[in-house]
DNA sequence: TGCTGTGCTACACTATCCGTAGCGATACAC
DNA sequence: GTGTATCGCTACGGATAGTGTAGCACAGCA
């Protein structure tokens, strides 16, 4: 059982010292949490259960992916499906301003 | 002195975890660092001094600023100016694909 | 009655981050 | 000079988030 002794995001209010409240920091704030992005990356394309969702993201520890997925799942990102997790229409809408960082970093990486 | 510990975003290689050496992934981890994209996004209409950019990311405290600029200057998205801080045109480039997001906040937010 | 795969929890360890204090350098005033 | 002020930045102790491994409860399936 063990209830959350982590506050779950507490969004439009301060979240982890985004005190502006500025929507944008707001967002940055969740989505720098580990694993956040790769998750709403990788269930882009496919839904997928715990375990694979584990192996996509390199191996992130389930403690971890679970609070995450569970994060993801209050702000309304992720929900659950038959299938294992799956992007809501909200989450495909953010994956959509996501995407373009894929390609960017496709170019930008090599010249590191 | 406490020189750099950390990997930087080593490509193709492994970066934190992101041992898959996808570019996204490798982006990811750089971004999903504390204040990485606060960093990026207050830089993008002016340069910053130091102390201006600790204000603008909610006090951030200014060890890990430093840490998170001297990681962005290694990556080559931010150099300094006379006047502080500033994006590079890659960083620059970066800023155009991140900008989207903070359109979709400003409608996401209120709905939490 | 096992055997296997799943979602998820437990827990000790470690990396990262925060908060505060403060140093050396530069700049202007006195 | 001496004082004051601001700057970029470092030190360091404590807090928090993340890691890695083990393992439980449950659902098939044989």
């Amino acid at each position: 059982m063990t209830e959350e002794k982590r506050p779950l995001p507490k969004l439009g209010a301060q979240v982890r010292g985004s005190q502006s409240g500025q929507p944008i920091m707001v967002l940055f704030d969740l989505l720098s949490r580990r694993w956040a992005m790769g998750v709403l990356w990788n269930l882009s394309d496919q839904n997928r259960t715990f375990r694979d969702l584990q192996a996509c993201c390199g191996s992130a520890s389930p403690s971890v992916l679970n609070t995450r997925l569970k994060e993801l799942r209050v702000v309304g990102l992720v929900e659950k499906a038959t299938d294992g997790y799956a992007l809501s229409t909200t989450g495909r809408e953010l994956f959509l301003r996501l995407e373009p960082l894929g390609d960017w970093a496709l170019k930008w990486v090599p010249t590191l």
